[in-house]
Order: structure tokens, then sequence, then C-alpha cells
DNA sequence: ACTTGGCACTCGGGTCGCGTGAGTGCCAGA
DNA sequence: TCTGGCACTCACGCGACCCGAGTGCCAAGT
């Protein structure tokens, strides 16, 4: 009972927060939540939870403030994930129906993820690590040069420009093609490099020179750099909270736009199933301690193959934005699947 | 003579405002620049200066800030465009040349801009209008659905997918990319249109559908949303001006995520020779009347086949930033020639 | 053992008034 | 045409002040 009270007010603290983005004092609490006990008795209720750390005050004689505990308690015990109204079930379908290439998928998700939450997006390309090939195509630019263009299942296509020392005929790179295409098609990107191994000595002396240059510069690009991509979108909402918030956008701004940290925050996230939510200081970027992460993975069917989400104030509507995050996950999984 | 000072005290207040941020008064003006005058003159030629609209002030008794008009003046006749120093040259050698490929010249150009500015970056893809055919490749992904990849000289890779109503076999599809590889390799893409005009009638009843399909879908690639990708970058560099700016950000944040939006800031660009500079309500875009963008278009050689450039506060260092523009755009074009 | 009303206390935020100084415009003299 | 002098304006910073929301604590009630 008297635990209930307690877990009650805190979740009523944190929906007035979220909502006013004020700090909330036990007046208002019961004003408008229905309590049924006195201002006096919330006091009580809040100086425990300020004791246990799931709320603070800025300053004396002021309201009271969620803190990052105080969130973690409600995601984990508070709330659930809201389902999506119909309208937005919809607005889901026709904005990424519409998406003619990967590229373009990316975009749409990461636009609509935005406006949905109101909040900045990411989305990670699918990973190649966990995809296959689907086509290998190589290309005689000139005499000296070649293209490799790489197609992976997910739709993605990685490409590469390669040097070749002594000049080679059109014929000898339709055999190296060839041979090359019937041994990578298919197979998972992690096995290429294994595939690659030795695979020139198969060839002509005269020709391994150029098929070692080759397979050299596809080793590198289905190791390196693999899953270096992530789209970002909606950082005009950043400048959307109070001054306060507007004041530190600097540095958030700022780490958003280094890749290696969105693949940390999305990192992490492909490896829990479901929802993962990081909240404050709990997630791995100093520069975001003031924000909130939520995040899923996506893939083709049932295996996942990138990681989507939101970055937004740590004094977000979590239930909506996990079911954003989550519904828009698997509607994205659908389209690849059909790709 | 005297119309020359006045130009002298233009320039002056201009340096001095972009240095400070700061309304800059008569006796700052003679202390930091050997003008030869008393104050008392130089409020005579400021007094003229606010008449004729260059300059304005704030309010009574404060100094003077550059209107539009006056940076327009201070960009025409009073500044050049300011070459970089050795090191700067080097970093931007040492920053694009590890590039593997188009999208990693792309992303790196946009950070090494915004970098060097200090400033919002943007850089467009290489249009494909004024692009050539490398390469087509169709692949049979199943026997219902092709994918079909169409490579341009400048490296920009497009990709759609295809579905077929009726099955087709591998030979088939064989001879549809054969033939249409042959027809529009090395063609400008303005030309693909006409090319593939009744492309489908010299085939088998049988396999016209098929080849319709893919030609349709082929138009419809080069055709619509052709220069539709413009990257961006350094946008945490607008939380950097002083409070009443960073107040402004969110229609500038706004307003930077619509691609139509970027696609107007460069394209004009690319029609004029030489940079391009739009100084606040001048720039083609509303809510953008409180920045001004520095444009330039770079290509593969002599052919310009995009824009890029910078998007900052009216008061920015445009003998710099015009400096900098046009280096980088130099080096791409250099880059993209040996694409 | 809780809950409640009462009460004194705290302190952030808004308002008012004032002094200061940078900056201006104008004018008379060089 | 330039210069020094002078009176004027006004944004800004500072301190004093008040107000009120909100708190903690306590004693009394259930």
């Amino acid at each position: 009972m008297l635990e209930d009270r307690r877990l009650a007010v805190l979740r009523a603290i944190v929906e007035d927060y979220v909502a006013t983005h004020e700090p909330v004092g036990s007046k208002a609490l019961v004003e408008r939540h229905s309590l049924g006990v006195s201002p006096a008795t919330i006091r009580n209720d809040m100086a425990a939870l300020e004791e246990e750390g799931y709320i603070a005050q800025p300053h004396t004689s002021a309201g009271r403030v969620p803190t990052d505990l105080g969130y973690r308690l409600f995601v984990d015990r508070l709330s659930g994930v809201k389902p999506l109204s119909a309208p937005e079930r919809r607005a889901i379908v026709q904005f990424l129906d519409g998406a003619v290439d990967l590229d373009d998928v990316m975009v749409r998700t990461v636009r609509l993820l935005a406006q949905m939450t109101r909040q900045v997006a990411l989305v990670q390309y699918p990973s190649l690590s966990r995809s296959s090939v689907r086509h290998l195509e190589i290309i005689a630019v000139s005499s000296t040069r070649v293209l490799i263009v790489l197609i992976a299942d997910t739709g993605r296509v990685e490409q590469r420009m390669v040097d070749i020392a002594s000049p080679v005929s059109e014929s000898t790179v339709a055999d190296v093609r060839a041979r090359l295409l019937t041994a990578v098609t298919g197979q998972p990107f992690g096995a290429v490099p294994e595939i690659l191994q030795g695979f020139s000595d198969a060839f002509d002396p005269g020709a391994r020179p150029m098929v070692s240059a080759i397979t050299a510069t596809l080793l590198e690009a289905v190791t390196e750099r693999v899953d270096e991509r992530v789209v970002i979108g909606g950082t005009a909402h950043l400048a959307r909270y109070g001054e306060a918030f507007t004041l530190a956008i600097q540095p958030v701004l700022e780490a958003l736009e280094e890749q290696v940290v969105l693949l940390r925050l999305l990192g992490e996230a492909s490896v829990a199933p479901g929802i993962t939510v990081r909240i404050g200081h709990e997630n791995p970027v100093e520069r975001l301690e003031s924000t909130s992460v939520v995040t899923t993975s996506y893939g083709r069917g049932e295996q996942s193959v990138a990681s989507l989400g939101v970055v937004g104030p740590t004094h977000m509507d979590y239930p909506g934005t996990m079911g954003a995050v989550h519904a828009v996950a698997q509607y994205v999984s659908k389209i690849l699947e059909g790709q």
C-alpha cells in the first residue's frame, strides 16, 4: 500500500514533468492526479523518494524533478510500450512504401522517426557482416583500372576503384569476374575473407598481380569500416526544448556529428533483443549525459542486421517513443525482407 | 579621397564586427585601425554610411553594425578571396586523399569544409544530368525480380529493384543486359531517355513486357529526383554564436533538413561561374534570412557537375570562407577527375 | 502507524530605481 | 574639411525589494 503509493507518486511526477518541463510540487500533484491523499502526505513520500535518489530538487523551495534513476524505475516498472494509434500506423506504411532503393529507405525512415517522436533519429545501414553477397561486379574502366561493385542482399552497395600495375585485357577481367562471382555469390560476408584466401593462386602467373590487387581491395571493403554508416535526422528538434537545454545544444550536436559516437549509441542495442533505453549518464557517451537514447534492432525477417533509434532529452515521453521506435523497426524489417 | 575613406571605414566596421560580434563605435575604430583622422570625422562618415543604408545602429547610443547591403559592398568591392595558408592546403590534400569511393569523398568533403570554415557545410552529389553512364548492370535476383544498377562516370551509383510479371530465364536477362549495356555505356544521362525510346521493340514479343518494365524503371531513375542528394555537416557550429543567434537556431536547422531547400541554395550557384555569395535576405529561403550562403561549383575537369558551399551567419569572415570553399571545390574536382 | 492541517522558512524570479559609460549628434573654431 | 568639446541618450549591471510557490517539521487527529 505504502510502497504502491510512492510508485504512483513517482509516476505522476515523471508524467507531469515530461508534460510541463517544470519542477512539480506536492500541491499541483494532488490537483492533477487523483491520489486521494493530502499534499502533506505526498510531501512525505517525496522526501522518501528523494532520500532513495529517484527525484531531486533543482534548489531548495522548488518542486521535484526525476533523476536518471527515477526515469529508470519509471521505464522498468511503471510504464509499458505505448501502442501506436491507427493513423500513426497508416502514416508509417504510407511514408515508407514509396521508397525506391535502400538509400531511400534509410532516408525516409530517419525522417519518419524524427517526425513521429519529434526528436533526433538515427538509422544504421544494414551491417555487411550480418548479410550476404547478392552480386559482385568487376568493370574495366580503362586498361589499368577496374571498378569493383559489391551488392549485399540488404540492398547495400559498396564500390571501390582499383589501379592495376600493368594493363590487362577485357577477357582476363571477364574471367576473373566470372570466377569471383561464382565463388562469393550467396555467401555471407563473414565468409568472404576465407574464400579470398589464396584465390589468386588458381590464375596464370601473369594475371595474379591484378587478381591480388582486386582481392586485397575486396577484403578491405568487407572488413574495414564495415558498419560505418548511420543516417541522422531531426536535429532541429534539439532546439525545441527550453532555453536551459538550448544552451547545452552544442556538445550534443557535436557528438551527433561523429559516426563513431553514433555507432556506439546504436551498437550495443543490436546485441540485446527488444528495446534498449539508456537514460542520461547510463549511455556510453559523456557529452550526451543529459540525453536518453532509445534503440532497437531491425532485420530481414528473423535475423537482425542493424539498429535504429532516437536521441532526446531525458525528460522524454518514454512509452510513446518506445512505441514509435518499435513500430518503425518492425516495418523497416518487413520492407527489407521484400528487397 | 573622401569616398575612399568612407569605404575604408566600412571595411573597418565589417572587419571589427566580424571579429567581435559587437557593435563598433567611432573611438574603437580609430584605435584599432590607423585611419589617420579623429573619431569625430569617422562619426560624420558613419552618419553618411548609415544614410546610404550600409550600416545601422541596433539602438541609439550604440555602435554601428553592417547591414546586408554593407556586407554586399564589402564582398563586391572591398575584399578578395583570401588564399589559403600552406598548412591549410596540406590539410585538404591529407583529408581527402584517403577517400575510397564517391560516398566517402562526399562525406569527407563536407566534414573538411565544415571544419575549415567552422560553419555548416553543404556538398551536392554529382548531378546525373551532367554526367555519363559508366556501366549498367542487370542482375536476376529471382525468376521474377531483377536489380538494375546504374553507375555514373562520377562514381555515383543508383539502383532499383524491378518486379517482372512472368518468370524470365537467366539467358534472356543476359541478352537484355548485353544489348542495353552497349546502347547506353558512355552516353550522357541526358541522352538515355531517347535511347530507351522504342528499345523493347527489337526483342521477342515474349520478352517485351520484361524489357519495358526495365526501361521504364531506368527512365524513372535517370529523370526523376535526379539531383536530389545533398550532404550536410557542421550543424554544431550553429550553436557557436552569441545567444541572440542561438535562439534563432531552430528555423535554420529545420530549413537545412529539407533537401529541397538545400538544392535551392546550391542550385543557383551551378549556373554562375566563380563563387556565389548570397547575403541575408538575398538568399532564396526566407527562414535563412539571417544567414549568408557561399557556394561554388565543382566538376570533372572543366565540366561542372554539382555545387558545394557553406551556410553561416551574415557576420562571417567572407574572404576566408570564400577561399576555403574555392580551394576545396578545386581539389574535389581534381579527385573526381581521377575516379 | 499513518495522515493531516498549520506554520515558519527558504529562495528563485520579477520589478523598480539608480549610476555608469560607451557612443552619438551637433556646433564652433582651426 | 577636419577637429575638439559638449550635452544627450540609453543599454546594462547592480542592489534592494517583494511575492509566492514550495518545503520541512510538528503536533494533533484517526
